[in-house]
DNA sequence: CGCCAGGTTGATTTCGCTCAAGCAATGTGG
DNA sequence: CCACATTGCTTGAGCGAAATCAACCTGGCG
């Protein structure tokens, strides 16, 4: 493996844009060949160990990042320490993109939750294919509005739900993304976070997580050993945040 | 005044969009003639009278609207009624471009709170003039962005501040937006909302609200009569939600 | 072995929600 | 002009969810 200092510059891996494995699910599908040979130029790849930060709330954005490998946590904190886990990032991901796009610096910070690669693309290179591409515009304007769409249903849900329904959700969500979900039947999956991390993201503490997983452990609604989630019912666990679609 | 039905149609007013006054705040200010020149052609202008509904959550998008005069809110409902009021739109900004970018149906619904004029663009010019002008993709991502960033913080407000923090902040914003912040010394202003939308737009009950507003009262940081806030200090305001600038 | 981070548990408190009633201003029909 | 609904807001009492504070495990690691 290459230094692992912190944000350490790498020759590993995928040596290009070109034969990047992740490309085709990445924004940068809609480029051209030339297009993919200016991206190529303004890149560099670095990779971080766990715990390492890629960026600080308030640094000035230099650039977007594309995630080859590994995960990252999106965070954003308070005066008072408090602080809250927006969302994860695993490959294919764009990191970042929200402060280049906005014209702004950096709103929360992102930290390195596995051994990660990432790609960093510089602002001029990546205003210019916008400039030039609407397409690519396009792409970003999709994604940015998803993203939009989930925060404010998160806004919803952190208002009107409790700590376990919100929770169940959250499950729900890194089943989808983490697990193979058979559909039916009993699921097994592991987690990606622990549980300060598991608390960050739907804003409690890891006190009431602790109690909330117990809680849901006593109902059988969902076993948990370590990282390991068990969870015998899906619609059970449904039920938790969405009991209406059961009447 | 023309007719007044739910959402009625109207000739009133700006006859089209070169004439209207609010463009040059508008995304569309990046345009050529020739594309406002297809802008108007799909363009229909509207009024609504206060509690009148524009679009529902879960309607199908077909088009943009874009603010003449008066003032809208977007709300999100969840199935148990629980609802929380996530902006207001006021003349100049557009409206119900989330779901259009994101190809996706509404995730909110928007009402009129005041009498209010809007152009309805529909989504075919919208998406022709974004795939030939980059420029006007640019301007749509930066708002975007910008509203992701509000989000997020949003986000992060409600997680960690309380009711009265979350109120003062608001008060703040409203201010900003509203009144004439004449910088230092006392303040007056208008609110623009009913306690039980000031509730919904921080994601608490209109009991609480009240009871908020009292105790905010009682400690000299505002006067409330009615929906006029008078605002001694504006320093004691910022304390509540941002003490650590003063330490 | 002792230390430390991550996690759990317990005791206590507090904030804000729920439910219920009361009140002032406005409107409506007889 | 009065009885009456209706609407928007306030107030009170009680309760419950979750935060806080504090102690205490438990497993890994120098």
């Amino acid at each position: 493996m290459a230094d692992t200092g912190s944000g350490s510059q790498s020759g590993s891996g995928s040596i290009n844009c070109f034969t990047c494995q992740v490309r085709d699910r990445t924004e940068w599908c809609v480029l051209s060949d030339a297009e993919i040979e200016l991206l190529n130029k303004g890149r560099i790849t670095k990779e971080y160990l766990p715990g390492e930060v890629i960026f600080h709330e308030g640094d000035p954005c230099r650039g977007v990042f594309c995630m080859e490998t590994g995960m990252v946590g999106v965070r954003k904190t308070d005066a008072d320490g408090n602080s809250v886990l927006l969302y994860l990032v695993t490959p294919g991901d764009t990191l970042g993109y929200r402060a280049l796009l906005a014209g702004e610096d950096y709103q929360a910070s992102a930290e390195a939750l596995e051994p990660t690669r990432i790609c960093v693309i510089d602002s001029p290179t990546v205003r210019s294919l916008l400039e030039h591409n609407p397409a690519l515009g396009l792409r970003y304007l999709k994604r940015v509005s998803r993203s939009l769409g989930s925060a404010e249903e998160k806004i919803l849900h952190n208002a009107t739900l409790s700590v376990r329904a919100r929770f169940a959700h959250l499950l729900m969500v890194l089943l989808d993304k983490y697990g193979h979900k058979n559909s039916e039947g009993p699921t097994e999956f592991e987690l990606p976070l622990s549980r300060h991390d598991l608390a960050a993201m739907i804003g409690t503490t890891p006190e009431s997580m602790s109690r909330t997983i117990k809680k849901m452990e006593s109902d059988g609604v969902a076993k948990f050993a370590g990282r390991t989630v068990h969870i015998p019912v899906l619609e059970s666990l449904i039920m938790e945040f969405e009991p209406e679609t059961f009447l």
